[in-house]
DNA sequence: GCTTAGCACTCTGTGTTCAAGAGTGCTAAT
DNA sequence: ATTAGCACTCTTGAACACAGAGTGCTAAGC
């Protein structure tokens, strides 16, 4: 649907039609219309465009004597070419730059960027658990457990801290423990961790000491850092009831889906995860995320950055009848907010 | 209420009202009440029995010419002295046991049992984050990153691991690290984590080396340990999507006040705290818990021990209108099935 | 004295009708 | 090309009647 295929005219009501839909959720009618166009138009003439845009599939009616009411292609039409938003003022970005902090541990910055999506917008606020593309490893540690169990502590980039209690064969003492991790230490320190899997495999060819069952372990470790590293995506949720008192969500059914895939994450995310590599702010209106559950919803997110690589999403879901003028500057702000408060880190 | 005030005869009707309620959510009449109770008798006379119970304020009836419902009392009376539940028997005890896995790691084991709560009782599942109250120092560790920035691991009790970040006021050699984790773990470990936190501002008259400063920091840290691990509880959530499809929670608005006292779970928690040191299920029916989000709403706990110590509260929220026959045995045995999990990790 | 049949009464839920209101589409006039 | 006028459609809410379910009370029966 190119903005060519609309006069002047058509485009300017399209878009009070749906700025007035927005408002009140109740389908416009010509005499409204009229009104609050900036066209000196009668309802009759309205009425006649209104049939047209209805042709074209952009507006639509619940019955014959209601007005009518944008569709999801013309939601799209509204975002893509007639949608203005200002963006905010530099006082306001300070005031929520400060409620990023930080000094705090990275969930909680999570958890803060996520409220804070909410709590401006009144919708429900996503932020996707950060992945360093480059996972490097810096620092690998062994602490002997009670018997056979080793717990082996990876740290990975710059904060992350992973570890996994081994079970391992017999019980070694802490000097093996210490050459183990002297070993690892040595060799793999600043290598990406994918590399350090394959080196590991390779280095059990040669050392053929008493280490060895312990290095096996080891590498079984590192593998399941690998996995829950690179391999399970996550999300922080805030805000999820603000979705309860929408006119939009009255029918339970439909708002129980919902939260079902909230919970479920696994098409969340895959919904999200498209979003990474998208230049900016991206919306997915209605069903155009191929997902019944967002039957009525609208998703707007925006990639964010930490040293420069996009390493999340966030945004925010709501109904498809939101405020896109006031939360698709919202969410392009917070992104680049999270990412200077993750640089500042 | 004590059992006593009512014979024989009133307790029996009271209690086959109450599991036609369950069954059927709708107020039960005398008719429906003298074909399903075992007595032979007439409904005239049921109705006699009935006024006895509305007077003392276990039943009521939404308007003259309904059946009657079970009021909280009325429910309380049936949960204290009525309800006989079968406990489950072997097979299924194994069954369900199978279902959790102590290899996993300890978030995952807790997100397994309150799913396996909300899966068999259709409701929504609660599991505490245990809390050891003994925070035993293991083993601690400083690793440099970039800058002035030093990460801070401390392994505690057996195999939890908790990391921050620490800012110094200048750049610390490896060596320098090494002595200060080597100083600490000489002090310092097999210690209580209180008595660490003690121990340090004792040291720190002592030791007035170039350590110093990153001593006074460590403290921090271990601070923020200290805070992070004892005083902010937390629990993990399952299910909650099941409440959505219940009668009694048609009303969007209690719906809403329910999940929002999820989200912010300090209420929550503080309710499940009180569940820590009873002895074996307890059953909060209605507002008996105090708090009005919880109006429609039973909550049945069970504490859960490691070790032979109590170390968290797991349980089950629901309409008061559940099975409490089933739900009761499943929570309790839940809680055992979670206990020997744990210890056998 | 407890139990029960009978009956009048009450309250809910449902379906029907009716009128008002909002808005459309079409036609004819400007 | 625009617009006033008009007939038509559809929703919404109120008023009303009526069947169904269940109660409380009274008087009769065991």
């Amino acid at each position: 649907m190119a903005t060519g295929d609309l006069n002047e005219r058509a485009q300017q009501l399209l878009k009070t039609l749906i700025e007035c839909y927005i408002q009140d959720g109740q389908p416009v009618g010509s005499r409204t219309l009229a009104r609050h166009s900036e066209l000196d138009l009668s309802p009759a003439t309205i009425r006649n465009v209104m049939a047209d845009l209805e042709e074209l599939g952009l507006v639509s009616a619940p019955h014959t004597s209601a007005g009518r009411m944008p569709t999801a292609q013309g939601y799209r039409v509204f975002v893509n070419s007639l949608l203005k938003f200002r963006s905010l003022d530099s006082d306001e970005v300070l005031q929520l730059q400060r409620q990023l902090d930080p000094q705090g541990t990275l969930p909680d910055l999570l958890g803060q960027a996520s409220k804070l999506l909410s709590g401006l917008t009144k919708l429900a606020g996503l932020v996707t658990v950060p992945r360093w593309e480059q996972a490097i490893l810096r620092h690998v540690e062994f602490i002997g457990l009670s018997e056979e169990r080793v717990l082996a502590i990876f740290v990975i980039n710059d904060s992350e801290v992973q570890n996994h209690v081994i079970h391992t064969q017999r019980r070694f003492t802490p000097t093996e423990l210490e050459q183990a991790a002297n070993y690892l230490n040595a060799h793999f320190v600043g290598k990406e961790l994918q590399s350090v899997r394959n080196g590991l495999v390779a280095a059990m060819q040669d050392v053929k000491d008493t280490v060895n069952t312990l290095m096996q372990a080891a590498m079984e470790a590192a593998e399941r850092v690998l996995d829950s590293e690179q391999q399970q995506p996550d999300y922080v949720l805030a805000g999820q009831t603000n979705l309860m008192g929408i006119a939009e969500f009255s029918n339970l059914e439909r708002l129980r889906q919902l939260f079902d895939a909230f919970a479920e994450k696994r098409d969340i995310l895959h919904l999200m995860d498209q979003c990474l590599h998208s230049n900016g702010v991206q919306i997915f209106i209605g069903d155009e995320s191929g997902y019944d559950m967002f039957g009525d919803c609208s998703l707007i997110t925006a990639p964010y950055r930490a040293e420069g690589k996009v390493v999340g999403v966030l945004g925010v879901i709501g109904p498809t009848r939101m405020a896109y003028e006031r939360v698709i500057p919202i969410v392009d702000i917070t992104a680049r907010l999270l990412g200077s408060a993750l640089n500042s880190r």
